[in-house]
DNA sequence: AATTAATCTGAACGACGTTCAAAATTTATG
DNA sequence: CATAAATTTTGAACGTCGTTCAGATTAATT
């Protein structure tokens, strides 16, 4: 109840707005209530975000009626963008929202992001049979890390280009230099 | 005076420390003074990043002991991954810190992003002079845009790469890649 | 009905951003 | 020098926040 309450309260009013006090008033209870379930607000949000995570790792599974490598890589540059674009605050709370001090983050959340890695790797290794395991983890973390910076800056709206599909472009154009250079 | 305190508190104690009371308490003012200089805590913050803006254009104009445009922007990279690095909160503030509700981002972060690409397209159109305007901008922004997906995973320590320079190493092999497409 | 266990409340604490009438200070004037 | 005007600064006050925990409430067991 609190993380669909919570999630709701992201998606529609922001960061901001998520406070235990509204959350606990959302679902009925009281604050103290909520600190039985969480051991915080952090907590919820890592609550949160391995719902989002899972959701990201959905959508990019489900754009796999490509068999071209390339063309697979793609198209989860696209899901990834769309997503992003579709779910702006629980994007930005899962990349953008930064643990107080030094809090240890959640090994499912690295999980996440080595099965995203990992994902790409795949198509790597299948458009490079003979690269060492090293060198196609490396292609994949720098590559996809491009996508995700121009993911970033489409959301925040930093790119000042012109078109609506201007990311979906550069994403395309992103993958399609790095391979040519890549087999 | 603020703004100085403002970033010693940024720098050594994190965003989290950055709070109208203990700028005013560090400058020995009341806090309502403060709010006769900034219009809010937002409006300080805005005077932080363009100090830091301005901080990182001069790291990038330093990086210019290079002829081979390829190197320049590769030293562009390397000056960009280590200004994060050595200024973990004000890179976060200028970059992830988001604005409450539709507040306009000032005028001069959009020139000093624009300043930015354009020195990029500087380079890359030394390397293809033929290329038209509109091709030069979309290829700086997607490169870049890697460029500053690297430098928040590795910020961020979501990289899982060993090594203490697989960032640059990434955004070397990025630019070379690209540019390998590219002419 | 009485006792134990589980669940929940809501007041309280300190810190936050922000405001603004009043006090303190500086400058200008007779 | 004294007085008036203009300027600068204060700090208490408001509402909100995360977090805690003694006590009240409810459910389960005897």
């Amino acid at each position: 109840m609190a993380i669909d309450a919570a999630e709701q309260l992201l998606d529609q009013q922001g960061i901001a707005a998520l406070s235990a006090r509204k959350v606990a008033n959302a679902i009925g209870y009281s604050v103290g209530a909520l600190y039985l379930v969480f051991k915080n607000l952090d907590d919820l949000c890592w609550h949160i975000n391995a719902r989002t995570m899972h959701q990201l790792l959905q959508a990019l599974k489900s754009e796999g009626d490509k068999v071209d490598p390339r063309e697979i890589l793609k198209g989860y540059a696209r899901a990834y963008l769309f997503f992003a674009e579709q779910n702006p605050h629980r994007w930005s709370l899962m990349f953008e929202h930064q643990a107080p001090d030094e809090m240890v983050s959640p090994a499912w959340l690295e999980e996440s992001i080595a099965a995203l890695f990992s994902g790409v790797e795949a198509q790597l290794c299948s458009l490079h049979p003979d690269a060492d395991e090293g060198e196609v983890r490396f292609a994949a973390r720098t590559l996809w890390s491009g996508v995700h910076g121009i993911t970033i800056l489409n959301l925040r709206d930093k790119l000042f280009m012109a078109g609506p599909d201007s990311a979906l472009q550069m994403t395309d154009n992103l993958i399609d230099r790095y391979l040519d250079g890549w087999q």
